[in-house]
RNA sequence: GCCAGCGUAGCUCAGUCGGCAGAGCGGCAGUUUUGUAAACUGCGGGUCGGGGGUUCGAUUCCCUCCGCUGGCUCCA
């Protein structure tokens, strides 16, 4: 969103020079074709796009001719000129340029800005715009005095994409053209090594070079098929999760992949979320829908008890495959799939516990986290929602609260997302910034005011009156799929050794030597250490290399020497060659990292 | 779903302005017995994403479907 609250002085001269660089690449694009219609061009993140009507689609040497031309409007020393005008004279300015048409009597009607977000004040609307050369545009500004101030060399325009007019998939679709604009050459490059470092990160790439896993399209998009690599990696992780879960007051479920269309009816589903649900499994009559959410068994597996006041909080785990249709030109890797495991939990509980079962969960959730080795989270606050909500103002407020005092309590950073709630309850979202400083959806704590209802569940007081529950849904690492996404970038698939696949590559130096490394390999798998013994007939030295590039934690080369001696030379992936030492050794000096995941009861 | 681009060997990618389909790596076989990031030689390997059309002839041109990539919308 253009925010041009910019705090400090930096990003505000940043802000004004994408967003100048915006204004300077359009009229390159008039240059080229004068009957273009302009949309919006405000500055991002990172850069800034501006959306055009064009007469046909762009090609990649537009692209170049649109960015030599623009470079060269910014040689010049054209000044950014603002004036304000009277609607009349803007009405007639823009004659040509719907869009910027429908701009203007938006803001004269409802006080919105060029891009459509309310204004803050409360003055009557002003049109303003900004001229640099031959080249004038609605404009609130702000912008840079004259592109003297935008180095060349530091403007690259970058790629184009399509977007819908005003976001909306019903209005014309325009073609976005994204570029990007630093203070210095230097910056830009940094910012494309930025851009690099992602793409060799990339989750889907290293999946497919480390034989992580795969998607196939003979089994359809969307659908992710585990290796071996990729499956010890997620049994891991799972075991570690699940038995900490086990520890921390949590009681493990196991429920169906599909269920009778009369649940998704009283869970509100196939009211709220058909769209999003693949179409019903017809058999003897009856539909089945493939699950979309595990909560509907949860609150099955609660109701299948009289539950008592002494009973709560009930606590339900399960690593739960659900599968959600989404379209098809939103799939992603494993970031966006249509058949994803959450680590899902639902906990059941009187009112007055429910701050408690809030705080558990964070500090559940951290807890997991944390052993990760991720470390630096932000939480998001969501709010009553405007259009929809169930449950009073009054509840959501102090639902809010309780959300906000969990936070104050696990000492995380937070920030609120007005409105941004599901219509059945305010929710706490953790996301994690990773090592290319990038953010990441992972954990989420959802209170709902409206299943219980629906479900008609019930507990008796301590009165022995029958009293409704409250319900927590929260997930820790969201997706098993995304998860594995975020660790795979994260680490550059040079996992932790307690979640490595293979945690040490044995190399014999010569086939003379595979006798004594099956030795070292059976002493290790005692210790329940993962390795692999890399006998083909190479070199060391194309086997240290294929090591490296496989990211295992350590290399163990065997030779004539570390034979006779009864060692093993020891290499590690971070560290380099730390020399021969005994099999022993190397066990004591990667203990800690090994028993990471080894799961504790929070006090 | 929409806009744009892409789909050639297991992988990374050349190539064909319509005329017998290529490289490197990997694989296999042999030689080599190796000391911390790629030994040498040889050999296999392809409905050029699927289907249809135009053409004497299509991997190449056209249509259509599938999938992927970047976005938009939507989301774990």
């Amino acid at each position: 969103m253009p925010s041009n609250a910019g705090q400090t002085e930096e990003a505000q001269q940043l802000y004004k020079i994408r967003h100048s660089s915006a204004h300077v690449m359009a009229q390159a694009v008039l240059e080229i074709f004068p009957d273009a219609k302009l949309a919006i061009g405000p500055p991002i993140q990172d850069g800034f796009y501006y959306d055009f009507d064009l007469p046909r689609p762009l090609t990649p040497e537009d692209l170049e001719e649109i960015e030599t031309r623009a470079r060269n409007i910014l040689r010049g020393d054209h000044h950014f000129e603002c004036r304000e005008i009277s609607a009349d004279e803007a009405r007639s300015l823009f004659a040509n340029q719907p869009y910027k048409l429908e701009l203007i009597e938006g803001i004269l009607a409802s006080g919105t800005d060029e891009y459509g977000q309310p204004l803050e004040t409360t003055e009557a609307p002003k049109l303003t715009t900004f001229r640099q050369d031959a080249f004038e545009d609605l404009c609130r500004g702000p912008h840079v005095h004259s592109t003297r101030e935008i180095n060349p060399e530091a403007f690259k325009i970058l790629h184009t994409a399509g977007a819908y007019w005003r976001g909306d998939e019903h209005r014309p679709m325009l073609q976005r053209i994204y570029g990007t604009a630093w203070k210095t050459p230097e910056e830009l490059q940094a910012y494309l090594h930025r851009l690099e470092e992602a793409k060799r990160r990339d989750h889907r790439r290293l999946g497919k070079r480390l034989d992580l896993f795969s998607a196939s399209e003979a089994v359809g998009p969307g659908l992710t098929l585990w290796h071996p690599k990729g499956a010890m990696v997620r049994y891991l992780a799972e075991r570690f999760s699940l038995e900490a879960h086990i520890l921390n007051g949590y009681q493990l479920v196991y429920t169906p992949h599909i269920g009778r269309s009369g649940l998704w009816k009283t869970s509100g589903h196939l009211d709220f979320y058909k769209d999003s649900m693949f179409s019903p499994i017809e058999s003897e009559g009856e539909e089945y829908y493939l699950k979309p959410m595990n909560c509907p068994f949860h609150i099955e597996i609660y109701k299948s008890n009289q539950r008592s006041y002494r009973d709560l909080p009930l606590r339900l785990a399960e690593f739960g495959t659900v599968y959600r249709y989404e379209r098809s030109g939103v799939l992603q890797g494993l970031t966006r799939v249509r058949g994803f495991t959450q680590d899902d939990a639902h906990t059941f509980c009187r009112p007055d516990q429910i701050g408690a079962e809030i705080l558990l969960a964070l500090r559940f959730s951290l807890y997991v986290l944390r052993s990760f080795g991720l470390t630096d989270f932000t939480a998001y606050i969501s709010t009553r929602p405007e259009a929809k909500a169930i449950g009073s103002v009054e509840d959501w407020d102090k639902a809010v609260e309780t959300l906000r005092g969990a936070l104050e309590a696990v000492n995380v950073p937070y920030e609120y997302d007005i409105g941004g709630g599901a219509f059945y309850g305010p929710k706490i979202d953790v996301k994690l910034r990773d090592s290319l400083g990038r953010e990441w959806q992972l954990s989420t704590v959802q209170l709902d005011f409206n299943l219980p209802e629906r479900f008609s569940m019930e507990f008796t007081g301590s009165d022995g009156k029958p009293q409704r529950p409250m319900m927590v849904h929260r997930a820790l690492f969201g997706s098993a799929e995304r998860f594995f996404a975020m660790l795979i970038e994260h680490y550059a698939g040079a996992f932790p050794m307690w979640i490595a696949p293979v945690q040490a590559t044995i190399i014999p130096i010569s086939d003379k030597q595979n006798e004594y490394a099956a030795q070292v390999a059976a002493r290790l798998d005692m210790e329940k250490v993962r390795t692999s013994t890399d006998t083909r007939d190479e070199r060391m030295q194309a086997k240290i290399r294929d090591f490296e590039l496989e990211k295992a934690p350590y290399a163990l080369v065997v030779g004539k020497r570390e034979a006779a001696e009864g060692t093993i030379s020891v290499r590690s992936r971070d560290k380099g060659d730390l020399k021969s030492m005994t099999v022993d050794a190397f066990l004591e000096l990667t203990r800690a990292e090994r028993e990471t995941g080894k799961p504790v009861k929070l006090d």
